[in-house]
RNA sequence: GGACGUGUGCCCGAGUGGCUAAAGGGGACGGGCUGUAAACCCGUUGGCGAAAGCCUUCGCAGGUUCGAAUCCUGCCGCGUCCA
């Protein structure tokens, strides 16, 4: 355990949050110098991680850093009902494979940021406890929560008004969230600002469990790479943890000027100052500051030499109108039968390697000039190309693949 | 349970009998410009086909009609109000 002082560590602990349901509660329960129990739950509905998870995961890292306990409850039971927090439509149920592979690949993924030691960190399976519900426990959750108060919800109240379906459900979700918190008798809980609400719902019924409220605290939501929408797998503007290098470089580049302060601010350890001189325009030029930032984030799920590699490779691929090669291709197997004697067509080669799904489409892409072999820019999609082992086909300005013929 | 609405392509949304593979917008994809940013410009966006063209699509199933996303019947989903 470090042996900062309990004050120099709220104001760490404090920093980058939303808001904290209350500070001065914290700092009330840091000055009884015990160890929390600090309460993150993620709902394995998606098999990764993303930098969106990592937010929240990089100040339960701060609290195990400050001697704290970090108790990581894998949402195996509330996923198969499905947060409904943000979703204009109800998510569909998983099953419990699906739900034990995610929690699988969520967990190792975690470890990348979170301090994985045993002394540090618990991990628990909420099914643990809300499997064995009866209805009268249920009923007795239920109990403790008004419908008003329930409905009241942004998503529920933004549904409601926009007349789209709400499943009965759906309204136990925060209650059996909240009701992990009593089980566990977390100290404080982390979220993301949308959990505010299924957060604060732990408070209550921890007051009426006798036990103190947890304290709440919401982190800035991280938005995607499309610049607007919250960063979520489903909705494809996201950079992974798991990642490459490459792939993370090129996904931050692409981000807008705008997100970069933000990117830094919770994603990075760089100080508030120097962020401001970076994303400051007449201080810096921003496509190097976004480099910069590309660089702080893979040094801390690869390496920093990862992240100068991948900087350079973006910069050879990329820069300059764009020649060079990415340093690993994937290899494509042409199938023997796809080679006729003045070799195979562009459209059978494409959707024989998964460039397109349809025949259509690969004509299209042909037409619209998107597809390159070593380079050169294919004309015609009907006329057979000659094709050699070692040949690079590339699709628009970042999709490559080399053939390989055995 | 009843009344009234509503259901269109990835999403939103026009469209009330032929000119509709279905306006428009968003998104996505490709190209241009650039810093793989933003903004902007051009193109593409159901399937098969070299093309002509053919096939499939407007909740589902039937029906009317030379012809239906558009009319009729039944069913299903959703919503609002009533109970």
């Amino acid at each position: 355990m470090n042996d900062t002082t309990p004050s120099a560590s709220l104001e760490l602990l404090i920093r980058g949050t939303d808001t904290v349901y209350s500070a001065e509660e914290l700092a009330q329960r840091l000055g009884k110098k015990k160890p929390l129990r600090v309460k993150l739950g993620m709902d394995p509905t998606a098999p990764d991680l993303t930098l969106g998870h990592a937010v929240v995961l990089r100040k339960l890292r701060q609290f195990q850093d400050c001697g704290h306990k970090a108790v990581l409850i894998i949402g195996d039971y509330t996923a198969m009902i499905g947060d409904p927090t943000g979703r204009t439509k109800s998510r569909p149920i998983l099953t419990e494979d699906e739900v034990d592979a995610n929690a699988k690949t969520y967990l190792a993924q975690a470890g990348k940021i979170i301090d994985m030691d045993d002394s540090k960190l618990e991990v628990r399976r909420n099914s643990e406890w809300l499997r064995p519900l009866q209805l009268k426990d249920i009923l007795a959750l239920m109990a403790q929560m008004t419908v008003a108060r329930m409905l009241e919800r942004d998503t529920f109240a933004k549904r409601q008004a926009e007349g789209k379906e709400i499943h009965m459900h759906e309204l136990l979700y925060p209650l059996m969230q909240a009701y992990d918190s009593v089980m566990i008798e977390s100290d404080v809980e982390l979220g993301g600002t949308d959990q505010t609400f299924n957060n604060l719902c732990g408070r209550d019924l921890q007051r009426n469990a006798g036990q103190p409220p947890q304290i709440v605290m919401v982190m800035p939501i991280l938005v995607g790479t499309d610049g607007v929408q919250k960063m979520s797998k489903s909705l494809g503007n996201y950079i992974g943890i798991a990642d490459s290098p490459t792939d993370m470089f090129g996904k931050t580049m692409r981000i807008s000027d705008e997100l970069m302060s933000n990117y830094f601010g919770l994603l990075t350890d760089l100080a508030d100052d120097e962020v401001a001189t970076l994303v400051d325009v007449s201080k810096s030029n921003p496509r190097e500051s976004k480099e910069r930032l590309a660089k702080e984030i893979i040094r801390q799920y690869h390496s920093a030499e990862a992240a100068d590699k991948a900087a350079e490779e973006f910069s050879r691929v990329h820069g300059g109108g764009g020649q060079g090669l990415p340093d690993d291709i994937e290899d494509w197997q042409v199938p023997a039968d796809l080679l006729g004697d003045g070799g195979a067509t562009p459209i059978d080669i494409l959707i024989s390697c998964g460039f397109e799904k349809t025949r259509g489409g690969a004509r299209r892409i042909v037409w619209e000039r998107g597809i390159r072999l070593n380079g050169e820019v294919i004309e015609e999609a009907t006329q057979p190309i000659a094709i050699n082992n070692g040949d690079v086909l590339q699709r628009g300005k970042r999709r490559f693949i080399r053939l390989v013929i055995s």
